[in-house]
DNA sequence: TGATATATTGAATATATGTTCAATATATCA
DNA sequence: TGATATATTGAACATATATTCAATATATCA
């Protein structure tokens, strides 16, 4: 044999990932269809053919992108999930976490991006489908078992807690929707208006 | 001559309007890109070479729907600036109206969908980017001024007048994009969620 | 009815692009 | 260095599809 076969797994992680970051580009500019092979190619400095040594079709990057998109707004969940405080500071934080995340990861705006784009479309891969459907309600279950705790606790507003979790999720994706595409120098963004439709206003300890 | 212009001209507006609502259908669940004409002309019930006897390309009919939507979302901004209310209870009458519709209006759910596709896509036509350049702004404008108004007439909550506005749509837009791809029965939307974001609570007057 | 303009069709054409492949380069190790 | 496996390239191939077009149908009016 001619190279050892972890250096050659690494080589091939390293590079797989280079197509998958040069693809999600390009995705999330111009959607599937309208990117070309070319385009990621070029994206990626590489060759058209070399992309087929490491995906067999742009299907099957697409499908690694919106699986890795899917996890990640998964983790994010449950890391808010099993934050050791009760479910009305944990609303707060995850606001005001997401808020400044929008306003400041490329990388989230375009997992962002990603999901809805293909959450909104028929024409994708039939697996890229099967995961949203399997994953894609994760994060509005987790969500709203915190704002049933939340309600108990008493910090959380009346209403349908299926509904609450809609809306803050509704919200923050189509926030960060907008903000991939505007240029929003000068709006400084205030997490408390949008924690305001969930928590019931005591004093509003704010950190400003 | 052989057919009464006026005549003509009618059968021909009908026609492209049978074209635009059955491209609009596909547009919407597959994307300008994934669409082919056949399948506009399927949706439509004709021939593929006859569409082209109402539009030069498939370009174009995009061109078309995107100008319809824009112009209907700068309407319906328009007639809550018009309304003869204090600013408060246009922004609470906005939510109301809102929240209904994309409960009940799948015209208005596509509407949303159609934009959020094109403003998220470089790879629409020039034209439809310059529209979406020229157009789009146009309701977060007229909101932004209700907030400020309302802030003077001590009904609407502090904060950037920029920033409520960016709020109220994108929340309304996430949700409508929310909406048009889950099946929701079972959940009950209460617009004063919403509106709590941005109106000081007096005592709630809820008509239930 | 006949003349004329428009509507309609579906096959033909042109083109774009996803995928394959033969050729070449490069890296590793014995 | 030579053997071998993998990396890399860009041209070739196959296919899908936007658009065109020649042929036919249909409607209106004189």
């Amino acid at each position: 044999m001619a190279r050892s076969k972890e250096q050659n797994e690494r080589m091939r992680e390293t590079r797989k990932e280079k197509i998958r970051n040069a693809a999600l580009l390009q995705f999330v500019k111009q959607g599937l269809f309208a990117t070309r092979i070319q385009d990621i190619a070029a994206e990626a400095g590489i060759a058209q053919g070399l992309l087929y040594h490491y995906y067999a079709s742009k299907d099957e990057i697409f499908v690694d992108l919106i699986n890795d998109a899917l996890d990640k707004t998964i983790e994010a969940s449950y890391s808010v999930r099993d934050m050791e405080t009760g479910p009305g500071e944990k609303i707060r934080f995850a606001l005001e976490k997401l808020v400044e995340t929008i306003e400041h990861s490329q990388t989230f705006l375009d997992t962002c991006r990603l999901i809805t784009q293909a959450t909104n479309s028929t024409a994708i891969p039939l697996e890229a489908q099967n995961l949203i459907l399997e994953k894609r309600n994760i994060p509005y279950q987790v969500i709203e078992k915190i704002m049933e705790a939340g309600q108990k606790e008493g910090t959380v507003v009346a209403g349908d807690p299926k509904m609450l979790s809609i809306f803050f999720w509704t919200s923050i994706n189509g926030l960060a929707i907008y903000y991939s595409t505007n240029d929003n120098r000068g709006v400084k963004l205030d997490y408390w208006v949008i924690a305001s439709m969930f928590l019931i206003e005591t004093e509003r300890e704010r950190e400003e």
